[in-house]
DNA sequence: TTGATACTGAACACTCTGTTCGTTAACAAA
DNA sequence: TTTGTTAACGAACAGAGTGTTCAGTATCAA
């Protein structure tokens, strides 16, 4: 733990309060007042810690840590991320969903792809031998069927296990993903 | 053509002003005041022809017909829309891209990945001789990677033809589509 | 021509934002 | 414990945006 108390406590009330109240109203609804009065903090104490509503959401977006490097590849396996991710997600479910559901307003989603995009990127390179223009669509569509598996998961429009979440995950693509690296 | 000439201009000043705002700033931060001020009308008349910024998105894409009834199903083939509409969204690429890119604020994303889901669904349905858990899982991820696509691909993040990402979305789709479909 | 109706434009109360500043409280380190 | 530093408070502020109202004007279909 590092650094002041004090501002350790404001950080995390403002962070806790944010996250709760768009799993309430919706992150479009969430005002700042709203923040204040729930994280129960000063007007100007928020904004000597946050720029705005934004800052406060990609702020937890860094914390939540994403891709954990527990890249525990399980030997030569496809897409080893998967289950660890989808465990990962159960773990941190409210919080996933007020930054990846349908409340969260989609500011968020853009950085969950990048990240994701990169890791499923290096693996098919990888495996490929190099880059070429049609794995960065195959890309695209991996990345897609897991953030689309995800999102549905915490918005509790599907119920399944992560083992399942993960069967079905590469169920979908490692056959299509196989056989486009066998045709390069 | 039906109703008052005076009524079909203001609205359709409105919706584009919107459109055009939204590939210009972003959806977020376009306000009522600029939509007034770019389509050149009266405060009153915004709001006697629209409830707010939203009500004028979501006009838009009922407007738009995302899923015209273009069926042409080329016989036994798995995902026979892909192409057709790969080309719609070509000709509607900036209020495409308005609505379901980056800049979108992705509100109008429920909207197409229910109309996507159901086509798909209904696919998988019929080709598996009734409904199961996994094909919901197949459907989410199915429609992921097509929007995932369309995204992309309005957004300028790639660079291809339909009939391109008609065969990327195939590629990456249909084989493990297929082996689901066997195993049931 | 006429009756209906859409548009205008200004004014209004309201909410939210982001900043400022003097005061008080909490902190880490000596 | 003392001391210098820093965080938090809270009230006040200007500015921007929202959604409504209303009397007056222009445009419409028939």
């Amino acid at each position: 733990m590092s650094g002041d108390r004090r501002v350790r406590r404001t950080r995390r009330a403002v962070q806790d309060a944010l996250v709760a109240l768009i799993l309430e109203k919706g992150y479009s609804a969430v005002t700042v007042t709203d923040i204040i009065n729930r994280a129960d903090i000063g007007r100007s104490t928020f904004y000597s810690h946050f720029a705005d509503k934004q800052d406060v959401l990609f702020s937890n977006i860094e914390e939540l840590g994403f891709l954990h490097p527990d890249h525990a590849v399980r030997d030569g396996e496809l897409f080893a991320f998967s289950l660890p991710m989808f465990e990962h997600v159960r773990e941190q479910r409210s919080l996933v969903r007020a930054l990846l559901g349908r409340r969260g307003g989609g500011l968020a989603e853009a950085h969950g792809e990048r990240l994701l995009a990169a890791v499923v990127r290096d693996e098919l390179v990888a495996r490929a031998g190099g880059p070429a223009p049609s794995l960065d669509l195959m890309v695209i569509c991996v990345v897609g069927a897991f953030l689309g598996l995800v999102r549905a998961w915490v918005d509790g429009e599907i119920s399944a296990t992560p083992a399942e979440l993960d069967a079905a995950f590469r169920a979908a693509t490692v056959p299509g993903v196989r056989a486009a690296l066998d045709r390069l």
